[in-house]
DNA sequence: GCCGTTTTCGGCCCGACTGTTTTCAGTCG
């Protein structure tokens, strides 16, 4: 049973809700979707927190959902949820994945339509579209209508409401929208907001704030953006867009004065803006992305809000928004509501570690030909020093992957890495620059093994442990394996701990408190794997190890020099984990790094 | 159904936009 499997059983509760009276279930609706919400999001799976005890830990789960989490996980369904379900007919529940098709619409289709079957719901309503049908039901029309039918062949075509990007790909689109914008006349500042701010891993749609006093130009300036497919919709402030790939692109725009409230409202999160305005709310302000006023105010509609400054309080920088109710300025990494505004009340937020933070790569692969159990990297060492020396560094670790045991015997494998290190000896002592530290990226073999014996490993400074391969074994076996790969002296750091592609593949499944606890205690540190595609440790558990009081790296993984730039996703990751210089060992200098390594 | 520096009861963020409507319901973020 996965995150998204109980978030998506959460939410057809709370659209069965919906459909049978929204007004008398309107607090309960909402406590179902926001837990949906937060599971979604997850990245520790809901059944380990089960089994650890720690259901009730997870933000709007109380009691009672916690109770039938539990029971989902352990019998696959819930008693309750089936007897709810039973009294909508089933096909509404296919149809939520629609866009723009919410509870009470897909139920009256279903109902005024007579779809029976949820299995082909969709084809179907398609169906009965074409034949003008639906524009024939009271509260549709043939707008509506037509509506729907675009959506079912966007949804045909990958457009779902749950539908994420990986970080780096959605960063690219929303650059090249901000690229446009900026050559907008009225434009006056540009900024990409949401959850690319936030720099979530993944990424729903693409938010983006623009600071001018002509809206209505602005607006009219991204309906005719090149790569858009079709504009969603266009208000007074805000307009969407379609862009070819299908991805929505949401911009809001405000004059500059009031810019700092639109940056923090579109930022989010949800969940963040949420208990902001609660906690405001409970010192008599209500915030929005207009600004602050006193809640006890007769609600008035927004242009005369803005016409009368007296009684909204603007705010052209973000700092001084969260300054005006008493909170320290949250970094947006933070803003997930789980915990940071608790901290910001107090001004006890963590100094976070930054890029500039960072001084070397730990996980580089150059193409230097040890004939390795896996790929080789495109750059020669001397290349890999000269690059690390221009993004600032003062170390860079060489950790190809270890040559084939297969293909070699041991006197091999040995010459193969004796070649290697006289490499970067030969550097090490003709520039004075940097230091290269000869590390190697080892396996962890199914039985815990390390794949290179005692001897050869004495060669290195250390050693990456890594797996790659057999990523099913039984939990119990798993943490074993690990623990035993770690236990060797030379293993020094544990590459990709959870061996997760996101989209792609799921992690393995150990027992991470078990692992972290070892680590903190045997000075062993976990890699937080740079990689889009990995950003692995997963952010969550980079805050388990934060608070557990285990040392990371940030690494890289990178098999060509130019790949050595996505740093900066690995120390986003870090950020959103809470952590802070101090929990980083690579923001070290290179002496002391070199003690850690050592183990001295 | 959740939650607590005011609370274990009594509250619960705030707003945009669209289509089908003459004042609002539904969806979305």
């Amino acid at each position: 049973m996965t995150n998204s499997e109980i978030a998506k059983t959460l939410r057809d509760i709370a659209a069965v809700y919906s459909i049978k009276d929204e007004k008398k279930h309107y607090f309960q609706i909402a406590a179902y979707q926001r837990a949906a919400d937060t599971l979604e999001r997850l990245t520790i799976e809901a059944s380990d927190l089960f089994v650890q005890g720690r259901l009730r830990e997870i933000k709007g789960v109380g009691q009672t959902i916690a109770g039938y989490i539990e029971e989902m996980v352990k019998t696959g369904k819930v008693k309750h949820f089936e007897e709810l379900k039973k009294t909508v007919p089933p096909a509404v529940f296919p149809l939520l994945n629609i866009p723009k098709i919410g509870p009470k619409t897909a139920f009256k289709l279903v109902s005024v339509l007579k779809l029976k079957r949820a299995e082909n719901v969709v084809e179907e309503l398609e169906k009965k579209a074409k034949k003008g049908e639906i524009a024939a039901i009271e509260g549709f029309g043939e707008k509506s209508q037509s509506d729907i039918l675009r959506a079912i062949e966007e949804y045909y075509r990958g457009k779902t409401k749950t539908r994420r990007m990986v970080f780096p790909f959605a960063l690219e689109i929303a650059e090249r929208v901000v690229s446009y914008l900026k050559k907008c006349p009225e434009a006056k500042q540009v900024e990409i907001l949401g959850s690319l701010r936030r720099k979530a891993e993944t990424v729903g749609d693409i938010d983006i704030a623009v600071a001018s006093d002509q809206p209505q130009k602005v607006l009219a300036w991204f309906g005719k953006y090149p790569e858009k497919e079709r504009v969603i919709e266009v208000g007074d402030a805000t307009s969407s867009i379609l862009t070819s790939g299908q991805r929505q692109v949401d911009v809001m725009v405000q004059p500059s004065g009031a810019f700092g409230s639109l940056l923090q409202h579109f930022t989010g999160s949800k969940a963040h803006n949420i208990h902001l305005r609660t906690y405001a709310q409970s010192k008599g302000l209500s915030l929005s992305e207009y600004g602050i006023k006193s809640s006890k105010q007769i609600t008035v509609n927004r242009k005369q809000l803005i016409a009368n400054k007296k009684l909204l309080y603007q705010f052209s920088k973000e700092t001084d928004f969260y300054e005006a109710i008493g909170l320290q300025w949250i970094a947006p990494e933070m803003r997930e509501d789980t915990g940071e505004i608790e901290l910001a009340i107090k001004h006890k937020l963590p100094d976070l570690v930054e890029l500039k933070d960072i001084k070397g790569d730990l996980h580089t692969h150059s193409s230097f030909n040890i004939e390795p159990s896996h790929d080789l990297g495109a750059n020669t060492i001397g290349e890999m020093a000269k690059k690390a020396e221009n993004l600032g560094y003062k170390y860079l670790g060489l950790a190809e992957h270890n040559p084939s045991i297969t293909a070699h015997n041991n006197n091999q494998i040995y010459d193969l890495l004796c070649r290697r290190n006289m490499v970067i000896e030969k550097i090490n002592t003709s520039n004075t620059n940097i230091t290269l530290f000869k590390l190697l990226e080892v396996d962890i073999q199914a039985d815990g093994n390390l794949a290179l014996d005692d001897k050869i490993l004495e060669l290195l400074d250390g050693a990456i442990v890594s797996i790659h391969s057999s990523f099913r074994l039984e939990k119990d076996e798993m943490t074993k394996r690990i623990l035993k790969g770690l236990s060797h002296p030379k293993a020094r750091i544990l590459g990709h701990p959870t061996g997760r592609l996101l989209n792609e593949r799921p992690g393995i499944e150990a027992d991470w408190p078990d692992i972290f606890e070892f680590c903190q205690k045997n000075n062993k540190a976990l890699e937080i794997n740079s990689w889009p595609y990995r950003l692995d440790l997963p952010d969550t558990m980079v805050r388990e190890a934060v608070k557990m009081g285990v040392k990371m790296v940030i690494d890289t993984d990178s098999h060509a020099s130019d790949q050595m730039d996505v740093m900066r996703y690995g120390v986003y990751t870090a950020r959103r984990g809470w952590a802070t210089k101090e929990n980083i060992l690579n923001t070290l200098p290179p002496d002391m790094f070199r003690k850690w390594l050592e183990n001295k």
